[in-house]
DNA sequence: TTGAAAGCGCTAACAT
DNA sequence: ATGTTAGCGCTTTCAA
């Protein structure tokens, strides 16, 4: 068994109060006591229980994530533990503790609400996997510090955070238009189903509009076998693009692909461009120029947030964005 | 504030003792009385109090995974969060809650200890990536459930786990064998420092001797850029290997590259075959055969392991291996 | 500046 | 089968 707060409240000659205050920088305690109570804790290499801390503070310092832990998640979404990494990383730092929680849409209000009641967190910061009208009620009545990574597609009070897609859009029509490319052709998901791509869509046209140019869309189902597919449908096109902007790079390695099969240059013939860094936009040949947005960045900023809900919670902010950038490679 | 206990029981009637009771179930309450009590706690929304349970029990249900979690990590070792996947689905299934904290190397006894003295967690399961001498001689003192993920490249009492890559390296032999190829080169890291594919050459070696036969070993540093140079090498020589079988992704696409090149055949003219399942060898054209390990099943074998020992601490086991399978794909 | 003592909400030993 | 009560190890109020 550990040495408690008695043990050394006893070697040090004072009482059990005064060791709380000395190893809690309270002020009314002499500095002369506080410099021989630590140095005795030291020694005797006291720490605090947490338990019994957590128990009596009334809080216990630590942040939920809660998502969707399936087989195979960490190859198919490492995006999501960029983020996880950024919250610990930012956790870390103020003292605080990350606890890991597996959740699937359908169950995810009822395991948050029992979490929450139960006190286990201080808060929660939730994937937007896991996400539900149902869950946004919960989070709603429980009333507890939370934040949802990912922008809701329905209207709801809750707090959340999201890359700013339509203003990656933008970025990427913004550098593609600077370069002097005017034809281009976006490849993405489904028309309906993948909004992501959507709202990147909606920031291009945007900026395409200003100038007074349009882009034809070409809809897929954003895998890697769909990019060969609307690659060979955009080379044919009767006014064939100058550039290819792909919403994923496993479309960009399929464009790549039937491109190489053609015997075309790129950038020289046609040129390629995709939506983030991960995972082989650093390593085809030719490099392909991306817009990324930071996951880590987003994590840090996400813990951040929960602490400042934590220690406010009145706090009013409900949403807000992250900016990314564009990674110019060999491709354009 | 949530209800409690005393909340409760005093709507139940009874006294706090029958609603601890009732709820965990205990042999002395009339089944009559447990429903009882168990419908008001759903109708209350009562659940226990985590803080105040886990210090009236002394302990806390919490297990602790402690790794190295630096800017993209995720992406560069994706690994290591299925094998976290797994762990975390295994303590969900039986009531336990992981909690995520980075060390590195050098902070990692330090940050371990204080942990674990606070009696945060009741067990830590390590990733290899922050393993030290200190470190082990640290878990041996505290005398404290755990379990180090990657094999000690040093003597010590600590219980750890691994993929067995001595066999890993035999089945890839074996595969290989079985086809027919006889004469492979093998590409692997640095001569000194590449200690797990070292391991895999081992259990290579130990199979083509059986069969009177020998393999080349061709040493770079592991990386994508390595590739085409160890692959130009290995086409070189006198005698042609008739396989390739590289240490990981990155070096086989950098030979793919290079074969391609050439304008070989695969697998006709040279056969390819790679270590690790991830990222490319199934996007790779053509597909690549592999020998893979199951990260998420590693980690539930881990917190198995960790739970078992947290509930029996006497336990003997000290370390164990899982085993890996070939892929096989279109490369071959 | 320090100490005594009252919680914090539960579990479990002991009593009935 | 149920109730009473003593902890669990800290923090914090109140008193000195």
């Amino acid at each position: 068994m550990a040495n408690t707060i008695y043990d050394l409240a006893k070697a040090a000659g004072v009482s059990i109060a005064t060791v709380s205050r000395a190893l809690n920088d309270h002020y009314a305690v002499s500095e002369e006591t506080k410099q021989r109570i630590r140095a005795l804790a030291e020694k005797m290499d006291y720490q605090p229980n947490a338990r019994a801390r957590s128990f009596a503070r009334q809080k216990s310092g630590i942040v939920l994530f809660i998502t969707d832990l399936f087989r195979n998640v960490a190859f198919v979404n490492p995006h999501m533990f960029e983020i996880m990494t950024g919250i610990s990383q930012y956790l870390d730092e103020k003292n605080y503790s990350l606890l890991l929680k597996h959740a699937t849409p359908k169950d995810a209000p009822q395991t948050i609400k029992e979490l929450m009641i139960r006190e286990q967190a201080d808060g929660v910061i939730i994937h937007a996997a896991v996400l539900s009208k149902a869950l946004a009620g919960t989070l709603h009545h429980l009333d507890v510090p939370h934040l949802v990574i990912g922008k809701p597609d329905f209207s709801t009070p809750i707090c959340w955070m999201d890359v700013n897609h339509e203003q990656a859009g933008q970025k990427a029509a913004a550098y593609l238009l600077d370069k002097g490319y005017r034809r281009m052709a976006f490849l993405m998901g489904n028309r309906e189903t993948d909004k992501i791509s959507a709202a990147r869509r909606e920031g291009m046209l945007h900026l395409f509009a200003e100038e007074e140019l349009s882009f034809t869309t070409l809809y897929g189902d954003g895998t890697y076998e769909s990019g060969p597919r609307l690659c060979e449908e955009a080379l044919s096109m009767k006014e064939r693009p100058e550039v290819l902007l792909c919403t994923n790079n496993y479309l960009a390695m399929g464009c790549l692909q039937v491109i190489r099969q053609r015997g075309l240059s790129i950038p020289r013939d046609i040129a390629i461009m995709t939506f983030d860094n991960y995972p082989f936009s650093m390593l085809a040949r030719p490099q392909l120029t991306a817009v990324e947005a930071d996951m880590y960045d987003m994590g840090q900023e996400a813990a951040r947030f929960i602490l400042r809900k934590i220690r406010m919670p009145e706090l009013q902010t409900q949403s807000f964005c992250t900016i990314p950038r564009v990674i110019e490679r060999e491709s354009t």
